[in-house]
RNA sequence: GCUCCGGUAGUGUAGUCCGGCCAAUCAUGGUGGCCUUUCGAGCCAUUGACUCGGGUUCAAAUCCCGGCCGGAGCACCA
């Protein structure tokens, strides 16, 4: 109020303290409803009562993109070496999302350069797609850098004659001392033809592993010294798991030089990936400087740690997986999207997750609460009821009737649940812990209990049935327990802390693939009924 | 050691570029109540933040400088 003010008239600037406390009093006196405001306006200003309507929308989620071409193009690029994490999906969702919203191309590009210490794992070529299916962000094209080598070594050429790179046989630590100093190590001058042949007998097998890299030549004397001179090339004696690369190649990229490389070829417009990759950028930024190129617009977000996962990499998961430490990479405990899935968060759970988080360039440390608060959401409305019992205690019921409980297989419908229910039934043993002979309970959707006695467990029916209940003015409230009856199935339920052991009410058995709510449990996925006997994983509650 | 990012409630996030409509948004969590023959669900209420210190300005979450804290890079990994 107080801007406006001042900025239609510059010369109360001033006087700003005074002229502040009459807009304060001005404020104070329209101290009323907006009804009244409403019809003042109409008679002042009757062009301006639109605005009185419109609300600052707090933009959430994804900012605009700067976009001047017309064209988008974004990619996300994986290193195949392992499934996708729960930080690939960010890259994912995000790139995918944006190329949706600007109908442009989303490309996923295998960044599959090191066949020795990031081995590429080749189901994990397919898991990424299959997992992009379930986040119904399929790839518009599919790209494999170890395609692409022959490519990438025309590039080198190039730069090695226009004398913007050079082959370095330095020793690894020889080198950094160079570096360190900000010194030219003794090859970077040499001569553009030396440099040639040099190249050639790195492609011909004349060096060893270790033996001879390709350098960029950057700024020597850069006061960052992660752009001094950086290794576009190394030779890897391994093979590549790849059918059709396997052994043909001896000298690989690195990946500033492949991305660099492939970002301009693939026509990217927008790289958005995690701020580790920030010095990255400036390293790539010299070869599109000598190539002539045009670099494509960045954006960041900040190293994220999920409090359920804490730190991983890819590789430790593959290494406690080959320990035994985790079953695999769908444990409930990997903080892969396939454990995911098979626990029940859904895809629009997840990418409204991590479309939420934004691409701030804040290091986040957050709780996977926030995903699941999002899938119950989502899960909830659908999710049909059963009665599962954990622990379970047999309990013997003296005058039971015999009846059919029908609960209702969602709160919010209709259809219902038959659940033939004899003399005796399983309860939690929490449940009944510290009852004593007396105390009275209340079955769902079957009857009121008096317990007689705990050792052996044996309760008498003391009300009526619940529709009886319904009828009546009176209305007793006892603590309402669940329970499971004499016919049932065996249920095991996995969750990131804990197996839970126990018995449901036999019609989950239909439930094969669904997520479900376990009564006063929680929401699972049913994951495998085998001759009776069901598997599921736990969701979240 | 050098370099680059960042720092808004317990946790995320909006606002920061273009200083005043910010006594600061939304979500999640916490607390209290209501409802209910499931619930940790739903409904209602409530709680709680601009990293610190200087500077510029009539006016700073927003601009400038410095400190502190966090993260990353300086690999023949991605």
């Amino acid at each position: 109020m107080l801007g406006k003010v001042l900025g239609a008239h510059p010369d109360l600037r001033k006087d700003a303290k005074e002229v502040a406390s009459h807009v304060g009093e001005v404020l104070s006196g329209l101290a009323g409803d907006s009804k009244s405001w409403e019809q003042r306006l109409r008679k002042i200003a009757p062009d301006l009562i639109d605005e009185i309507h419109e609300r600052k929308q707090p933009s959430t989620g994804l900012p605009d993109l700067e976009v001047d071409g017309g064209r988008v193009a974004l990619r996300f690029a994986p290193n195949p070496n392992g499934p996708a994490t729960i930080g690939s999906v960010r890259g994912i969702v995000v790139n995918s999302e944006y190329a949706r919203r600007y109908h442009g191309e989303f490309i996923i590009r295998f960044d599959d350069t090191d066949p020795k210490t990031k081995a590429p794992m080749l189901d994990a070529y397919t898991w990424y797609l299959d997992d992009c299916e379930y986040l119904e962000t399929v790839p518009d094209r599919v790209v494999y850098a170890s395609d692409h080598i022959i490519e990438y070594y025309e590039y080198a050429k190039k730069l090695i004659l226009m004398g913007k790179a050079y082959v370095c046989t330095c020793l690894r630590d020889e080198f950094k001392r160079y570096k360190d100093a900000c010194e030219p190590c003794p090859h970077r001058d040499a001569d553009v033809d030396v440099n040639l042949k040099h190249w050639e007998q790195m492609l011909d097998g004349g060096y060893h592993e270790g033996g001879a890299v390709l350098r960029i030549k950057t700024d020597i004397k850069h006061k960052d010294p992660a752009m001094r001179d950086w290794a576009a090339f190394r030779i890897v004696e391994t093979a590549h798991p790849r059918a059709g690369i396997g052994g043909r190649f001896r000298v690989w990229p690195l990946l500033d030089f492949e991305s660099a490389i492939e970002d301009h070829v693939l026509g990217i417009t927008h790289i958005i990936r995690g701020k580790d990759l920030m010095d990255s950028e400036q390293r790539q930024r010299y070869v599109y400087r000598y190539l002539g190129w045009q670099y494509p617009k960045t954006m960041h977000w900040g190293r994220m740690k999920i409090h359920e996962f804490g730190r991983f990499s890819t590789s430790a998961i593959s290494e406690a997986i080959s320990d035994g430490i985790y079953t695999g990479w769908d444990d409930p405990r990997v903080p892969t999207l396939r454990a995911l899935r098979r626990r029940g968060i859904t895809a629009v759970a997840i990418r409204k997750f991590m479309i939420d988080l934004g691409i701030a360039e804040t290091d986040i440390s957050l709780s996977l609460d926030n995903l699941y608060a999002i899938n119950r959401k989502i899960v909830d409305p659908e999710a049909n009821r059963y009665f599962f019992v954990w622990e379970p205690v047999r309990m013997e019921i003296i005058d039971g009737p015999d009846m059919i409980a029908t609960p209702k297989c969602h709160p919010g419908r209709d259809d219902l649940r038959k659940i033939p229910a004899g003399s005796t039934l399983y309860v939690c043993r929490t449940d009944i812990e510290g009852l004593e002979a007396g105390d009275k309970l209340r079955l769902k959707n079957l009857y009121d209990i008096e317990i007689m006695s705990t050792e052996p467990l044996v309760a008498r029916c003391i009300g009526g049935t619940h529709e009886e209940w319904c009828a009546t003015c009176e209305k007793p409230r006892y603590q309402i327990i669940h329970w499971v009856p004499d016919e049932h199935v065996p249920v095991v339920v996995h969750a990131p802390d804990q197996t839970y052991g126990g018995v449901g009410e036999a019609g989950i058995v239909e439930e094969l693939g669904n997520i479900v709510q376990f009564e006063r449990f929680g929401f699972v996925r049913i994951d495998s009924v085998d001759a009776g006997r069901v598997v599921a994983y736990f969701t979240h509650r």
